[in-house]
DNA sequence: TTGTATCTGTTCAATATGGAACAGCTTGAG
DNA sequence: CTCAAGCTGTTCCATATTGAACAGATACAA
């Protein structure tokens, strides 16, 4: 277990035993998957696994844990490009540069983050990804006016968070249709609108 | 270059370098591919490629070969299933068992033989597909009666033999919609009712 | 011209992966 | 129950692949 990481065929490896996982997931769940059946998959020596991973659990958790840690450097990335709040974003039709970053990063990664996400995935991961959604999109609106609220913050924060990953789940497992922009665009309108005004079922004057 | 071909790593090298082949020829032709082109996609050293090949020139012929060696041993599989002649298939409303072998096995290297048919693909390849097709599809043909032909038999069998290559073309760029069975018996009704009649442009009267 | 850059083949020692075998464990059929 | 089959970790040596460096070729701009 003292393989140095920087090596070509290491990230390859580790690479074709994810893809391997994906798929495996996909077709027989994660719980039905064997070391032998990812290896085979994978076309590598099931040795070779063992060198990396202690179990096919380590696998799912390292696997996860990368992901969050590419959704962190997203963070990053946009941090420079937010507007002060929500309402200058909608005035120029404009959703949030994070949001669009991260079903940007969504697509890439599809495949996993759709079986991770799906009915056979990870339900921690799913709170991970509420964490991440909270921080960007939390830190928005709460700015605004927090004592006229007549809901208690908890419920209208997991209310918007769970909503946004609802958005992101039907994406993914439609066949992400449409583009990260006009995706979060439409997650951003049903948050900034309202759900029924946003799909059209009340009209403005209401 | 003394590999002994049954490790498992030669095996996924080579088929990383194929695929590699594949993409790039898609992309920029075979002839602005570049051996760091190929290593770089298929995520390999490029010492190794030069383990296994000792250009790039005789990579697109080892892979053209070994498409070739599979085709003749799709050939072996289906010499029982043949029936006497064209005329017993047709009746039971069935291609020639070779033809659906074939294009079943096009369907599984549909990437790699859509390049090396296609625009930028390889003639002398086409050549020998040609061949490959004349053995299979005249030996069926010939045998009725080859005194009341009225075309040159060389004439005939250019015409019957290149009519094929179109239509795998055809099937290969239109996305290989219809199944291998669907695509061979248009195939088969094309040269045994003719053109023609088998696209419906006359009358079976006429 | 001279340089700058990229590609080509080739070599080397270091090492990750290969195939194979092993005992221990679980599972399911007889 | 017993037996057979499959999976799990682990180990061994053999070897294919790696990163690096190298000189020579080609192309292209200063």
């Amino acid at each position: 277990m003292s393989l140095n990481n920087t090596d070509r065929r290491i990230r390859r490896t580790k690479r074709m035993i994810r893809d391997a996982l994906t798929e495996l997931m996909e077709d027989k769940g994660f719980d039905a998957i064997t070391v032998r059946d990812l290896t085979d998959k994978a076309d590598i020596n099931r040795g070779t696994f063992y060198l990396h991973y202690k179990d096919k659990f380590a696998l799912l958790e390292q696997c996860e844990g990368e992901v969050l840690e590419e959704l962190a450097q997203v963070q990053g990335h946009v941090k420079e490009l937010q507007l002060a709040n929500f309402y200058e974003h909608f005035h120029r039709g404009e959703p949030l540069p994070f949001i669009v970053k991260l079903f940007e990063y969504l697509k890439e990664n599809g495949a996993f983050m759709r079986v991770i996400l799906g009915p056979n995935g990870d339900p921690l991961f799913q709170v991970k990804m509420k964490d991440i959604l909270a921080e960007h999109l939390l830190k928005h609106m709460v700015k605004k006016a927090r004592t006229e609220m007549e809901v208690p913050f908890e419920y209208f924060k997991a209310y918007v968070i769970s909503a946004h990953l609802g958005v992101i789940q039907e994406w993914l497992f439609s066949g992400m249709k449409e583009s990260p922009k006009e995706i979060a665009m439409t997650a951003f309108k049903l948050t900034f609108l309202g759900p029924r005004r946003a799909a059209g079922l009340v009209s403005d004057k209401n």
